[in-house]
DNA sequence: GCCTAGAGTAGAACAGGATCTAGTTTTTTG
DNA sequence: CAAAAAACTAGATCCTGTTCTACTCTAGGC
């Protein structure tokens, strides 16, 4: 969703431990972390996962929890990114379909804003602390990034296609516009059947210009 | 930017100060305030406008600072909202202009980029505060919404013209990839001209598909 | 078996946003 | 003008994210 930057893929994990070379217990620590994480924010959102509270209900001392996120914006994204790996399967379409791009893509939006509407509070917490990533940790949350950018591009032309510039373009707009939504949405400024609409009119305008122009 | 609501235009002031109502010293003071936030903001961004701070700059108690702004993000929200206020002129188009709305929407934005750009600081403490003020205080932007929204509404059309459902939808579209563009660039995941270029291709896009469709 | 590095623990301490209290000043109203 | 109401002040207080300190526990190297 950003400009591309080359980078490694994965993350670097410039602090904190890393994915690979964790032990057993350690990888244990960490979902537990994440999952303590995602149970305070069922219950209250953003501001109900405190720190302390993962901690604890993780049987964790503080110390430990940021040891493995060095805070807790980075939490929420890691619990974010390990949620929508969850969701991929749920959202992309069986590769069946004959319909055109603008169709798949809105019916896959359409099934991520009913997986992510499930549960509103854990939706308002992930999505804050993305929002919170952008603006403070800046490059650090580019695997979710590209996560959803990904589930668009797949859902528009199915996963073979080989994504080019004009493909990337509009699969940003989509994107962006979608997480706009969703915060709209999360601070009450839109009905979930309101985002509905906004993608739905978003995709077949923005399809429509990209046909429009490569003729 | 988001769904209409009907409201009466003017922030109802819930709480604090009513800026009708104002005595001149209340509105001087409310002044103060602001231009403290913005001097200290353009110091070291968001991070740096401390409540405490601001209060002592402007030669006011911090409880008086918090019963004109509920909070640091209300605070920061006013201030942008003044910002742009001064900013309008500085950036609509002479209504002179005989290019297509694409051209002039465009040269709008890189003149706000161009005004945003002047201090960066600034800028990020304004674009965080509305990002956090989507995230947590929901309807209490609008105002600043509809400013951005406005600003485009009249670049693309000329301030005569009427806005319809599909005029406010490309709008919308606009706008939200403006502000996501914005706050990549702040999070350094974007510069400066990949801004520009991005929004030169989401307006190409968007108005093209408009085009297309209204055939 | 001992030693060391690193991971983990418990809990104090710090920082800054938000709230509250008590007292003073200003404004409004009759 | 006097009394009441509202605004303002100074400063303590609370809350929660983050950091720091001192200590323990565990795993690998010798």
């Amino acid at each position: 969703m950003s400009e591309a930057v080359p980078s490694a893929a994965a993350s670097p994990s410039p602090k904190g431990v890393p994915a690979a070379t964790a032990t057993p217990s350690q990888q244990a620590r960490r979902e537990r972390m994440l999952t303590a994480a995602l149970a305070l924010a069922s219950r209250g959102g953003y501001d109900e996962v405190q720190m302390r509270e993962v901690a604890e209900q993780a049987g964790v001392a503080l110390g430990t929890l940021y040891r493995y996120f060095p805070s807790k914006v980075h939490l929420l994204a890691s619990a974010l990114a390990r949620h929508l790996s969850g969701l991929r399967e749920a959202v992309l379409p069986a590769p069946t379909g004959f319909e055109d791009p603008a169709t798949r893509v809105l019916a896959m939006m359409n099934r991520m804003v009913d997986e992510l509407s499930r549960d509103r509070l854990v939706a308002e917490a992930l999505i804050q602390a993305m929002t919170l990533a952008s603006a403070t940790i800046g490059t650090e949350i580019d695997d979710v990034d590209e996560a959803m950018i990904g589930l668009i591009g797949v859902a528009a032309f199915g996963p073979d296609h080989v994504i080019d510039e004009r493909d990337k373009l509009i699969t940003n707009i989509i994107g962006k516009v979608f997480l706009s939504d969703l915060r709209y949405w999360l601070g009450d400024r839109m009905t979930l059947d309101g985002v509905r609409a906004s993608l739905a009119d978003t995709v077949t305008v923005v399809l429509a210009g990209q046909q429009a122009l490569s003729r």
